[in-house]
DNA sequence: TTTAAATAATGATTTGTATCACCAAAATAA
DNA sequence: TTATTTTGGTGATACAAATCATTATTTAAA
């Protein structure tokens, strides 16, 4: 953690606020800080002690495992306004993956153990989380056991699919990611994704120009995803 | 549910009862039933409503998802004393796959709404659940990304050892479940599952007799699924 | 029991995509 | 600026594993 990039806390930042009351929204504010990373910079490595909560404030991260080789795996995007990693930090005390800024970040930490102690106090916060852990796992699930069973048109279609539905929320948008990073979210290489990238150029289905993305036929990609 | 199968439910069976109060083990015990499967019985089907918290109290059962033309993958298998699915019941109002019992299985089944009563009154109870969640999913998403990695002798060996380590605690064995289901899985398919096995009981790391399985060197299944 | 159906096993063939090799272009450092 | 590294892109080849085809074996049904 960067302590020379901190800054105060003020109550409107704690997550889900309107769950809490005053004395607990106290607790959690006094134990919090704010960290702002730069591009590529990294958030957590895979193997260290977990001993805080995160939530991105604003920017974009990407949780991934780091593999022999280089060969990294992407599982997810984290975009603002969601607890890293599913808040799976509840079940061990050293992270499984690592995390890295994609672009200007900044995350809120929050001691695990004052957030622990809240959750008790706080059945109904514990509850909303558990729910959006639930959610949130369900969702990763189905990405990931989907994207297991299909091959490459499917895959892309899919990668292309989360960056409209999930993180972008349009059909056009400029993906802070290399190619090679492209691939390790879309359990591919790099070379086999840029082959099906430009087959969807020439098919028309969609422009690209660099890091530039437009999706033409939400229709046609919705249907290679779902066809595997 | 078989409402004919129903029988009374003791107090000693509601989960980890010693976290909850004389009286939110009275409100769940009210709001329980036990039914009985027998082997191959469907115990819910994918996309139907989720209505109540279900609990393993013996057994065993598959939980899977039903892809096209027969093509199912199981995600995972559930022994007794676990939630069936992580509870992940949270996150939707349908189920996002199916559960099947392989053998005689006995589930415990809790009303959702007062389940969730509970959880809110109950911070300790909630952040307890909220751990298993965040643990069994950390584990689920490693199993999952791991396999997708692998090649056959990995995802084989995977395989072995999530039977040894995980469900039977045993390197000695009888698999209530078919080829077929093996290779579901496994992730591939029903004759690269049988030609692996075969390849590792010619090299007599397991003996294998129809459907018992005894593992002799876990040493080189452990090595086969490091290496992928 | 006999018949039918499901499951297990093995061989031959096909195919998708990872891997390898290489070059172009862009970004970064010197 | 030039040099160096990283990233993007294309073609040729190799290979693992899915698919297809067929037979054996077990299990369930008639």
């Amino acid at each position: 953690m960067k302590s020379n990039n901190q800054q105060a806390v003020s109550s409107g930042l704690i997550p889900y606020a309107e769950y809490l009351t005053t004395e607990q929204i106290g607790l959690i504010r006094n134990s919090s800080n704010i960290v702002k990373y730069s591009t590529k910079d990294t958030i957590f490595k895979q193997n260290t002690r977990t001993s805080h909560i995160m939530f991105v404030k604003s920017g974009l991260v990407k949780i991934y495992k780091e593999g022999k080789d280089q060969k990294n795996i992407i599982y997810k995007l984290v975009t603002p306004d969601h607890y890293l990693g599913n808040i799976s930090v509840f079940g061990e005390d050293t992270f499984r993956y690592s995390a890295a800024a994609l672009k200007e970040t900044e995350i809120l930490f929050i001691d695990i153990t004052i957030f622990k102690q809240v959750l008790e106090l706080n059945g109904r916060y514990a509850t909303l989380l558990l729910e959006l852990l639930s959610h949130d796992n369900l969702y990763m699930f189905d990405k990931i056991i989907a994207q297991n069973q299909q091959q490459l048109p499917g895959k892309v279609a899919e990668l292309l699919l989360y960056f409209v539905n999930t993180i972008f929320n349009s059909d056009e948008f400029e993906i802070p990611l290399s190619r090679t990073e492209l691939a390790e979210l879309a359990g591919t290489t790099k070379e086999s994704l840029i082959r099906t990238l430009t087959e969807f150029k020439n098919d028309k289905i969609i422009d690209i120009d660099g890091k530039k993305i437009k999706v033409n036929s939400i229709d046609i990609i919705t249907k290679l995803s779902k066809l595997g």
